[in-house]
DNA sequence: TAGTGGTCTAGACCACTTA
DNA sequence: AAGTGGTCTAGACCACTAA
């Protein structure tokens, strides 16, 4: 572990210094991922400063989502999980035809092991928002379909789909394995072709819910993606609700200037 | 001010349980969006605590992102910034043709109050990231263009648009005003009429540079989309890097299923 | 000039983890 | 028991803002 010193005269306090100095030392990868940091006492003995001094170092680490403290443990450098681009034509028909669901398709291209765990299927009434997307009355029962999704054993992505009734009781929809192609091959098995999607991308901090279901540290962010399917009705006929662990995903969309 | 007291018998830390007061004055709005809190040393000296408790407590309130600091004068409950929400036709053609540029059509729609300031205009060498985009060699000199934006007078995002210099050069794109239509007007001006966008949107925490730029708090993620345009000979005319306040923005967009 | 937040020092006690 | 981070105290000097 080679520190650096820190310049009494500079303007840049001395807290930044050090957060500058460790910053550098992670993103040269010196130190890798779920290494640990020098301890505050060596921060302290290695710089001169007060221990004050080197946890506000260590709280701007914090901030930036870079590393994550274990009270009794240390300061590490945070586990990165494999980013994973989804293109918006990842739902194309051909993936589809090919019998592979959304995210296995796209993971294979990515040449990460995906897999999914926590699958629930669920019938219930819908809240508002999920009643104003699908334009269902509030009577209307939906079939609820929750799972997480993991790359390489990292949970990343929890996704619940909410489908009307009257398109997926009865069919493989209301079932664990949904079968070949997932749940958009069985909509349009139920005369429901696919015509476009909307999706919805926001981003903030998670809740604390969120941050066990997907392991996250502090100050990690999420997207969350809410995706409507419509049929050549236009008709709504799914909405799929997810939230990714933001450092592992871009999101690519394509669209026309007209 | 009604301030409660903290209770020293309980297992929540003081700074904690000044903070959870100080948030409830927030939330059930006897503190309004602008308004000041009561000063490091009126916290010390109503609850009984050293300065550093009461700055903790005012850190965790930063960190969620409910108030902001300014040097001098004092903390404040942040301005919430009316939400935003962007389709993915804004860069539609009938938007330039009435002289209006992307942000300014956008932001009519929404009611608030648009701006733009830190206009900077300069010509230098792409990095790496932005020659791989545009398919220019390093040695090809790109027109610069950053600037910020504002709503209702809260910065909302900044943007750094990169041009190829035998596109921009010599025309309004170099210069501080692009004129009506905005900068893509000025494109299709040229000769390289729009055909598609692409976007590529990730989310992070932001770096000290943009918390600054867009006063964000301490623990308010960033959106980044850097969305490149393509001309109808499929060559790319414009890579636009913006970074967005996250809670500010909602981002749509449409595609076929195919 | 007074009041504000930003940073720092030098201690202290506690809770958690590991051996 | 030793080492780690979490929290707290009681001061200090500085930089920025507004009257």
């Amino acid at each position: 572990m080679q520190l650096g010193t820190i310049d009494r005269t500079s303007d840049r306090p001395p807290s930044k210094q050090i957060a500058d100095d460790l910053r550098g030392l992670i993103q040269s990868s010196r130190l890798v991922a779920g290494e640990q940091l020098p301890s505050e006492a060596k921060l302290m003995d290695h710089y001169g400063v007060a221990r004050m001094t080197a946890r506000q170092a260590l709280q701007e680490l914090k901030s930036e989502g870079l590393v994550v403290s274990e009270h009794g443990r240390g300061v590490f450098v945070r586990r990165t999980v494999p980013v994973r681009r989804l293109a918006s034509d990842r739902f194309a028909r051909r993936y589809r035809d090919q019998g592979k669901a959304a995210f296995l398709a796209e993971a294979e291209k990515s040449g990460a092991t995906p897999s999914v765990d926590s699958i629930q299927v669920t019938e219930d009434y819908p809240d508002v928002e999920v009643q104003q997307r699908l334009r269902v009355p509030e009577d209307e029962i939906v079939i609820v379909r929750s799972r997480r999704y993991l790359s390489d054993g990292i949970p990343v992505e929890t996704a619940v789909s909410y489908i009307p009734g009257d398109i997926g009781k009865g069919t493989k929809i209301a079932e664990m394995d949904t079968g070949p192609g997932g749940i958009y091959a069985r909509i349009e098995d139920a005369g429901h072709t696919l015509e476009h999607f909307t999706e919805e991308v926001t981003a903030r901090m998670p809740t604390e819910r969120e941050r066990d279901q997907l392991q996250l540290g502090t100050s990690v962010p999420i997207m969350r993606v809410v995706r409507t399917a419509y049929d050549f009705q236009g008709r709504a006929v799914e909405v799929c609700d997810t939230i990714k662990a933001a450092p592992a995903f871009v999101l690519e969309y394509d669209f026309p200037a007209r």
